[in-house]
DNA sequence: AGCACGCCGACT
DNA sequence: GTCGGCGTGCTC
């Protein structure tokens, strides 16, 4: 969602204050490696003896302020000054610890002199974060209005900001030293165990720790026999850096289409340009990608792809592997810590030659960054849902744009703020048609479902159509995006719900193991046997959920394997990878299952797919709800089928005669995005105007209220609503009570990106001073996905 | 956010 | 007598 001014935005859209707290940065920092010192003390010309020099930084703390420290009394102030923006340091913070990251290097201060406190350590004189990447963090956190700290922890790994050195993991290497190495054959006979080390030491010039426990040796030998000077360690290189550099290829590329040829030729890779690749599943977007970074890397420069949270599995990283010999690493949430911190060490290195990774690798260090590239480009993982709300995919052309480096986003459903940049030109869009092997797109068939009787959710021709494709040996897909049982509980006699303690949320009852769950909160319960409100014992399961569907079809296909994919069936490690393979068997089996089987994998053998609520979310009270509709049947519907087999699609539905339905059914997805562009222009709405909410929570409702009442009238005040910028609010969240708190919004609803901004950095260093901000949660969301 | 200080209720 | 509930205030 970047509209013309995003791009140059750097100092323009930045406050006045802020802007001169980040001139220094943004005027000089280079985006060469290493960066040079940049203070505005290393520019002044008289810098007498009686300025003492002043290090401000930024602290992992909600305070939106930065905060001033002397340096160590043992610096002197030309090792001062040599200190780079960037760098970490250990600073007593009130009664505690912490590490900030060194922002500017000052000769005076806001703050009463005599109140700065001396830092307590440097922890590395080389920058944890510098250049652009540093640029990059500050502007996030003033665009997405977080505390600078917060924004730059996001940055840093989980060890730097424990104050671990940052340094790659090199495994700790034992050697003999030349004492030990004249040592007679059969010393040590007393001691076999030290004798046996020995032995293997001097066939093995070096051994790590772990060969050493391999080997059955304790490690308190390893103690003595240092002690004894027998053996010492060695410095030796982490083993991935032996990579070989020479070769970039492994594997030969596939030859491109027609048409991947012209959309590849169109990709300028020595300029800032973001291309949206637009091409259904199988159109082969992969094999550009892979294509473009070769060209990348043959330049000697690195590559960084981000795709959505589920979407990093082992096959992806190995597609990567297959075709490239150089040095890849991925970076997702499944890391340690020391794992992640390794994987952030080798790309800050330059070592590691192409990151791939989800959406909190935007931010990692890449000196040599020649394209990034994101897969699945409408995906909202790709924006934090709390804390600091950055878009990393807006934030990449933000990126690109400061290193002049080509950005490809890759989709077959086009968000409506990457397809509204492209028709105004920001953007140049590069179509795929064609599927690979000239695979037909499925043929999708709407099933009109009105009056018409549904056992457990599915019309009499849906079974039939999954009986006649089972029949033939083949594969269906049957797709429900809600997990469990049932939605809900309810009954018979009162009509009461089972709805959670904690949330004004409906449970969803569960079978396997059976126990009603809130998806919101993750509260559990056992499920009553008696109404509690009028004792009844006729309580009924209400609507479908995954668990039920597969109960049904298990019943009417006694002979098939039915399949279950969904967070409940995959929860353990290896689940889904089993899953899988059992599926590309190809023997004849019934999928069912939530989204999880709309993103990545592709079913070859699947020929029918089954949609069993195609309505849900096109009546949503959030805007962005028949979007993300599309999104996800055009999605699923792309699993199925291949060049031999094509596959078909049984969309079942209540509303077949709404325009929108229609249009995506029998226009495609362009004629049904531009018919939602044209509601959204009408309505005032993204990507023809830009939001932001500021939300609020508490356990008193009352007082989430006052606050965003009290925000509505400062706001006011800044800037009177108008055409140009209007509020709408406070208004209760679409769940209104969450974990025991009840939450409310403020939208705010702007012509410009840039007033919007101004009004928001404004309106929040007011709140913050409220007494009433204090007793609530807030957060401000700028550019929100979720309304609710 | 953390963390301390401070002032009132039910427990070894 | 104390342990511990969370209100309030502070952090260069």
């Amino acid at each position: 969602m970047l509209p013309e001014n995003f791009l140059n935005a750097s100092t323009k859209n930045i406050q006045p204050q802020m802007r001169s707290r980040c001139k220094s940065l943004i005027d000089n920092l280079d985006i060469g490696y290493p960066s040079r010192p940049i203070f505005s003390a290393y520019n002044l010309n008289s810098t007498s003896n009686s300025m003492p020099l002043i290090l401000q930084l930024a602290l992992p703390t909600p305070l939106r302020r930065r905060f001033d420290y002397l340096p160590p009394q043992i610096m002197s102030d030309a090792e001062v000054r040599q200190l780079m923006p960037g760098v970490l340091i250990r600073v007593p913070f009130g009664h505690q610890e912490l590490i900030g990251v060194l922002l500017d290097i000052k000769t005076s201060t806001t703050q009463d002199l005599a109140k700065l406190r001396p830092v307590l350590a440097i922890i590395d004189t080389n920058p944890a974060i510098s250049g652009e990447l540093l640029e990059l963090c500050l502007w996030a956190a003033d665009y997405y209005q977080c505390p600078e700290g917060e924004a730059l922890s996001t940055a840093l790994p989980t060890l730097l900001r424990q104050g671990e050195l940052a340094e790659l993991r090199s495994e700790a290497c034992w050697q003999l030293t030349t004492e030990g190495k004249g040592l007679p054959l059969g010393a040590l006979k007393r001691s076999p165990k030290q004798a046996h080390l020995l032995t293997v030491l001097q066939e093995h010039n070096q051994l790590s720790r772990s060969d050493i426990t391999a080997l059955g040796i304790p490690r308190n030998i390893i103690k003595t026999l240092t002690d004894k000077g027998l053996i010492e360690t060695a410095k030796t290189e982490s083993s991935a850096s032996t990579e070989s550099t020479t070769a970039i290829l492994r594997q030969q590329h596939l030859t491109l289409s027609k048409q991947q040829a012209i959309a590849f030729a169109q990709i300028n890779l020595n300029q800032f340009q973001v291309s949206l690749l637009d091409g259904a599943t199988g159109s082969g977007k992969t094999e550009i990608y892979l294509q473009a970074i070769a060209k990348v890397l043959a330049q000697g420069q690195q590559a960084l792809v981000l795709v959505p949270e589920i979407g990093l599995t082992p096959q992806t990283i190995a597609r990567f592997q297959e075709r490239f010999a150089v040095l890849i690493v991925a970076m997702h949430s499944g890391l340690n810590d020391r794992e992640r911190l390794d994987a952030w060490l080798h790309a800050k290195s330059g070592k590691a030659r192409i990151l791939i990774g989800t959406r909190s690798a935007i931010f990692t260090p890449m000196p040599k960054l020649g394209i990034i590239i994101i897969d699945e480009e409408h995906d909202g993982s790709f924006k934090q849902q709390d804390g600091f709300r950055y878009s990393a995919r807006d934030l990449a052309v933000l990126r690109a744009n400061r290193l002049q480096i080509p950005l490809l986003l890759g989709t077959a459903t086009a968000s409506l703020e990457t397809l509204n940049n492209a028709q105004q030109g920001r953007y140049q869009h590069l179509s795929l048609t064609s599927r690979a092997g000239n695979a037909k797109p499925p043929d999708i068939q709407l099933l009109d479902i009105r009056g018409k009787t549904l056992v457990e959710g599915f019309a009499g021709e849906t079974t039939a159509a999954i009986a006649s494709e089972i029949a033939a040996g083949n594969q269906v897909l049957v797709f429900l995006n809600r997990r469990g049982y049932a939605p809900t509980l309810e009954c018979q006699d009162c009509g009461w719900l089972a709805s959670c303690a904690h949330c004004d949320l409906r449970m969803t009852v569960h079978q396997t193991p059976r126990h009603l769950h809130c998806h919101h909160c993750g509260h559990q319960r056992a499920l009553p046997r008696h109404c509690p409100h009028c004792k009844s014992s006729r309580l009924q399961p209400l609507g479908q959920g995954t668990e039920r569907s597969e109960i049904a079809l298990a019943e009417w296909f006694p002979q098939t394997r039915i399949i279950r994919v969904d967070r409940d069936s995959t929860r353990n490690k290896n689940a889904m990878n089993k899953i899988l393979d059992e599926v590309h068997q190809g023997e004849a089996c019934i999928l069912v299952g939530t989204q999880m089987l709309a993103k990545g994998h592709h079913f070859a053998d699947v020929t029918l797919v089954v949609i069993i609520d195609a309505d849900a979310g096109l009546f949503s009270t959030d805007f962005r709800g028949p979007e993300r509709m599309g999104q996800l049947l055009l999605q699923v519907a792309g699993r199925a089928g291949r060049a031999e087999k094509p596959g078909r699609v049984i969309l079942q539905s209540l509303h077949c005669d709404h325009p929108l339905v229609q249009t995506l059914v029998y226009k495609g997805y362009h004629a049904f995005t531009d018919l939602i562009l044209q509601e959204r222009h009408i309505t005032q709405l993204p990507p023809y105007r830009y939001l932001a909410l500021l939300r609020a929570e508490s356990k008193r409702p009352e007082n989430a209220l006052d606050f965003l009442k009290l925000a509505r009238q400062e706001a006011q005040t800044l800037l009177a609503s108008s055409p140009q910028l209007h509020y709408l609010g406070p208004l209760p969240a679409m769940i209104e009570k969450r974990g025991d708190r009840f939450r409310f919004h403020l939208q705010f609803n702007s012509a410009q990106r840039k007033s919007l901004q101004q009004l928001l950095t404004q309106l929040v260093a007011k709140l913050e001073n409220h007494a009433l901000s204090k007793r609530v949660r807030w957060a401000v969301d700028v550019d929100p996905l979720e309304m609710g």
